[in-house]
DNA sequence: GCTCCACCGGAACGCCGGGTCG
DNA sequence: CGACCCGGCGTTCCGGTGGAGC
């Protein structure tokens, strides 16, 4: 943080590569976008619209469009309200309706009884339509919260995540097959050559006046496999690692060794937000994987000062592999638990 | 204005029924 | 059938947060 935009001879914006930034001329999901804005155009028309599903792998733009799109939304304020909510950190239901009424009446309205059914109440007197962006839907822990807002007349839902069946798994078939009504918009990992084009958008946006040659843009946009996310942390890598160098320019080096550090970084986010009980059940798998659950938690137990039950580590576990953290395959004895194809190995 | 209470959400737990493999 | 595992359910405890009472 200290000294970062103080004569920086790199880095001119360091917000440019926040995962939050998104640039004005954002046209890299013009398709999308447009599929999105149509299926929501009735709503200022006070007509009914159907909800939307954003779907595809991660650093494919469903959050970026998505908050694009409800920027642009914000141009015709009074007709309509916004709401984003992360279910990564706002997972259980309660949070969810909480969220949605604090960006409707603001952080300070309080509901004289804030339980959730209040909370639902509230948002069923709502007048003005609401688009409510759910991202990483899939988090959820009851899903038909889903079903919760797309009764309520006023909300209009746009859900994220990586597969429609993570976010439907376990849901009962009626509520399924009414949430079958949403529009589908399906986002593939981009080609090498647009992610240049996002990538050249930070350089321009971000960094100082050649300090980074094409060739080197274009070698971190082949190299992140279609995954926005990752060349972006691969190209403010490189840039960070020049300016610890002292450097005028950004080097091949740099460049390279961000490259091979930056979908790791990435990944390893997930592995920050875990606690301290499921990092310690986490390692175990790595370091005895096939692992059985039971030899797990006798590890676990033996390791940890203060373990908690069987039954908490079975949530644990549960909730690693639905951060693709972990697999788990066989039934019974014969369960066993691996670490996730792209799960980071920890040190 | 301050303190106390009542209520809520969330985490963790034990119990237990149901499923599956050997 | 027995051993093992999964996950739903009710309970308990804790921390936060308004509102009532002083």
């Amino acid at each position: 943080m200290l000294h970062r935009s103080h004569r920086n001879e790199i880095v001119a914006n360091a917000a440019v590569f926040d995962a939050g930034w998104v640039p004005a001329d954002f046209r890299s999901r013009d398709a999308e976008l447009n599929t999105m804005a149509t299926a929501l155009e009735p709503i200022l028309d006070g007509e009914p619209a159907s909800g939307l599903f954003l779907h595809g792998p991660s650093g494919t733009g469903k959050t970026s469009s998505s908050q694009y799109l409800l920027e642009k939304l914000d141009e015709h304020a009074g007709h309509l309200e916004t709401a984003t909510v992360n279910c990564w950190s706002n997972h259980s239901r309660y949070r969810v309706l909480r969220r949605i009424v604090e960006a409707v009446d603001g952080p300070r309205a309080r509901t004289r009884d804030h339980a959730a059914a209040a909370l639902q109440e509230r948002l069923a007197d709502l007048e003005t339509p609401t688009v409510v962006v759910l991202d990483e839907a899939d988090q959820l822990d009851e899903p038909d919260v889903l079903y919760t807002l797309y009764e309520l007349p006023a909300l209009h839902v746009v859900a994220t995540a990586n597969t429609k069946a993570d976010v439907l798994l376990g849901l009962d078939e009626r509520i399924q097959s009414r949430l079958r009504t949403f529009h589908d918009v399906h986002f593939a990992p981009y080609t090498a050559a647009e992610l240049d084009v996002i990538l050249q958008q930070r350089v321009d946006h971000g960094l100082q006046p050649d300090v980074i040659e094409a060739a080197q843009v274009r070698q971190i946009a082949r190299a992140a496999n279609g995954n926005a996310r990752d060349a972006i942390a691969a190209l403010d890598g490189a840039a960070q690692r020049a300016v610890e160098d002292g450097a005028e320019r950004i080097r091949d080096t740099h460049v390279e060794t961000a490259i091979e550090t930056a979908s790791r970084a990435v990944r390893s986010e997930t592995l920050d937000r875990l606690n301290d009980h499921q990092h310690a059940i986490y390692e175990i798998v790595a370091a005895t994987e096939p692992a059985s659950p039971g030899a797990i938690y006798e590890r676990y137990a033996d390791r940890m000062a203060d373990p908690r039950s069987r039954r908490t580590v079975r949530k644990y576990l549960r909730k690693l592999e639905q951060y693709d953290l972990l697999v788990a395959s066989g039934h019974a004895q014969a369960r066993e638990y691996r670490l996730g194809p792209d799960a980071p190995r920890p040190s």
